[in-house]
DNA sequence: GGCAAGCCTTGACCCAGATCAACCGGGATC
DNA sequence: GATCCCGGTTGATCTGGGTCAAGGCTTGCC
């Protein structure tokens, strides 16, 4: 998989990813990020970074999903983030990197050499603050994956997770005034066990729950078709709509 | 319990916190916020902001322990942050709260009313630049308590909070070649229990087993000793040694 | 002193989800 | 086509922590 300048990028709403993706614009700085930035690509599997690795780049993900991930020594591990197109990677002002991060699907990153980036940054007030935002985002988005993970159950885990990835994947069926959404997987049953906090076992058996109550349908083990978002909402124990309605 | 400028509020190490908290200190920006900060108290259990207010000010702890808290409508509640002396409260440029926050003990907070600290803000990069700093310091303790709620077990966690207290509050036993810590619980057991992804009862039994192990010593319910600190991280799981040793 | 309210502890029991294990099905390789 | 591998499903059983319930210890108020 090569790197598509698609419109899933997003390009033009983040001014980092809009450099970075989009060559048809010429924004302000563009220039100066010229000799700075390079893309690389990654298989599914592959790790990117290694936890406590000294980061020579920082950068944003250009196609693909890429996800963080803490191990305990005994072999525990806990998914913190996922990184979909457009996010940021990296902590300008940090030495080490805090987690792995490994490439779910075929990744595409576009990186900026380090040390340039943070120079760049000081110099363009602009940046540091959409960084701020961006940042601000991210923890809002642990804080609520805090509340998945301490209190809601195996079910409403999955459907909060189906949820989030409709969020941002899918597609409302065309010509349909109904809620009905339909997208694909990007991660195993075992990924998303470590998202979840779950088991793999945990994660089968609670989908093919949501499925035989009618919350989702699944043609094949990754496409999901989801017939009314308000259902799975409901079932996530959200009562906000996540974005979804008016 | 009114507004002491201690020690505790660790005065010079971050430039807002300097400035809200320090009048000793004359630093640079110190005029300009004139006629912007005010000082606020809340008594221990007292509601500071409420998730969805619209926020007015921004600003940081005094002194005391607040709490962010997440509430699904079913009443199930995880606290995903405390807040301690020196933590920064408020999203600048965002218009609403996304948590609860509510006084954890008697809690003395330094307010800047958000227009001018956000006008302030974009004159002063170095201000920017430290809060993006900050925020990167709270997304890696959120994502660091991720693991603890979706992967460690109840004795686990509590021995991980333990330790976070501990690390932020506790004094080494002077004279002592050893690990001995000693310190105060801030927090009820239903807190604790919040923090956790818990409940209360199994909070007890834990600390209950724990001091029946030898691992902690309690005098009273809040009053903690630990022997050693490094068989408290081993409890925690945690093989890093929280910045405790060399 | 007596009483009530909070906070905490402890016991008995139960259940959601982990664990262990068998098996399925599709794609790659020979 | 036979085989293997990998991701996924499903079943049987076990257990950590939740739930329900009964006190205990402090503190404050009458």
């Amino acid at each position: 998989m090569n790197a598509p300048v698609t419109s899933q990028s997003r390009c033009g709403d983040c001014p980092i990813r809009h450099r970075a993706v989009c060559a048809r614009c010429n924004a302000d700085e563009l220039d100066e990020l010229d000799g700075i930035k390079y893309y690389r690509t990654y298989e599914a599997g592959q790790p990117i970074i290694w936890s406590g690795d000294v980061m020579t780049f920082v950068g944003s993900v250009v196609s693909g999903i890429a996800s963080l991930t803490q191990t305990m020594e005994d072999g525990r591990t806990q998914m913190v983030g996922l990184l979909l197109p457009s996010d940021f990677v990296g902590r300008p002002g940090r030495e080490g990197a805090a987690y792995d991060v490994a490439a779910t699907t075929d990744v595409v990153m576009c990186c900026f050499r380090k040390k340039p980036f943070e120079e760049l940054m000081e110099r363009t007030p602009h940046i540091a603050h959409r960084l701020l935002e961006m940042t601000l985002d991210e923890l809002d988005a642990a804080r609520e994956w805090m509340l998945v993970l301490g209190r809601k159950t195996a079910r409403e885990k999955i459907a909060s997770l189906l949820a989030i990835i409709a969020r941002r994947d899918a597609t409302l069926t065309p010509g349909g005034a109904t809620n009905r959404m339909v997208f694909d997987l990007p991660l195993t049953r075992e990924a998303m066990a470590d998202y979840l906090g779950l088991t793999l076992e945990t994660v089968s058996r609670q989908i093919s729950a949501l499925r035989k109550d009618g919350i989702i349908e699944l043609e094949g083990k990754r496409h999901v078709t989801v017939p009314d978002m308000r259902l799975l909402m409901e079932e996530a124990g959200d009562d906000s709509d996540g974005g979804f309605l008016g």
